[in-house]
DNA sequence: AACCACTATATAACTATTTATATAAATGTC
DNA sequence: GACATTTATATAAATAGTTATATAGTGGTT
């Protein structure tokens, strides 16, 4: 479970089940969202498989904190999660299937409305972690490639949300620019609609007969073995 | 529930469960992967709400199928879901989590395998997408703009795909090229290893000093109400 | 006849995550 | 003093998703 392995990590400063709340919100929410509900049973888990160990404290406003940190048998758990390479594929995008599915709309200029709600939701992303690699350009001398391993690895964290956030925004445009042209297209040719753009019955499921994926060829299959 | 309205999207289509298993696998996937223990009892809570209905059918070889549809409610939710805008800010990225960690592992040859093995990954998809688009480019006189409806929207979709892995695939070259000079520049000051890039202490905690977001400017709240 | 591969549905057990709610202490404000 | 806000932990209930397993028919291979 990967969260239970980013705890095991920021773990590695003690810290209290709510301050690792707002640390989730503040810097971790760009790639992985917790809940209270679950941090508090998931720093127990840890606690019972000897990954942390928690000490009680005071403070000063409220009820007493309960302060975890990673053990060796923790860092080593994490060290394996790195080690094994990444995890990669189980990533869902809900936005993906609208797109996949808006034809149902039958309505260009809301699937027009939904790209511009979409790609002003990336680009106000995007400019947020440009406007903190600026604030680190102009914070740390020794930016980019001097700074000491944690803060170095941070960065490329950071560069990878910026440059997968700057295709996203590229995408939206693209798909912005097609969808006026093709709207622009529909109105001059109306009446005498496009036959390739209009549905024929519009009440008709839908054939989608281009699938994501090129039809197999079964001759490929590999067969040396004598 | 996204899985639900993706359904609900296939099943303009009449299909069975083990048919969407497999559209899912073949096109879905890219954005949205399900298992049939998964789809199953979907299906029966869809037809239950009236967003679908189910007839018996018979299979040539195998049991029998019970072959699902789309109803009209059906496709008043699905509509409603796509008008109400993207579903965005829920996505989880464990490998970003991991390289956001990777000082733990303490050693930047690890941490250049990790990317190159995840900069494989994501440009195999690339090459299948872009692959896709050749095949549609040579398929359909339509191509891209001209498409029907249902395609057009399903080649939006490729489309992300494609410059989305593309900002991932460059980002990973520039991470390995950073790292294989780092690691240059490592090896040509040792012993005399530079302060910057050096752990004091490699069992201490590291202190990511540089949050992912800037400090908060108080003074910007705005304040205008008399 | 034994075995495997494919078609097809179903469910149990588990894991992960969200939403809502309860509790309680301290501080500040009207 | 009443009320809201912040700090702090906790849990219940619901929803979402994965892994493993069971069942069963059909066709082909050994």
């Amino acid at each position: 479970m990967s969260l239970e392995h980013i705890l095991l990590g920021l773990l590695r400063q003690p810290a209290s089940g709510y301050d690792l709340k707002k640390v989730f919100d503040e810097r971790i929410d760009y790639f992985w969202a917790a809940e209270l509900s679950q941090i508090y049973p998931t720093l127990k888990r840890l606690e019972k498989r000897g990954w942390a160990r928690c000490c009680q404290a005071v403070s000063s406003r409220g009820p007493g904190r309960r302060v975890y940190e990673t053990t060796t048998a923790g860092r080593r758990a994490l060290r394996d999660w790195l080690a094994k390479g990444p995890e990669i594929g189980d990533e869902r995008f809900a936005y993906l299937a609208q797109i996949y599915l808006m034809d149902e709309l039958g309505d260009l200029k809301q699937t027009l409305r939904f790209f511009t709600v979409l790609r002003d939701d990336f680009n106000r992303k995007l400019e947020a972690l440009r406007r903190l690699e600026r604030y680190w350009v102009e914070a740390d001398p020794h930016y980019p490639d001097e700074l000491p391993p944690p803060d170095f690895h941070v960065h490329l964290t950071l560069r990878m949300g910026i440059l997968s956030l700057g295709g996203h925004v590229r995408s939206c445009d693209e798909s912005i620019r097609r969808l006026r042209a093709r709207m622009d297209r529909e109105k001059h040719t109306r009446p005498g609609v496009s036959k390739s753009t209009r549905r024929k019955n519009p009440h008709a499921p839908p054939r989608h007969k281009l699938a994501l994926r090129p039809p197999d060829r079964k001759s490929q299959t590999p067969r040396a073995r004598p």
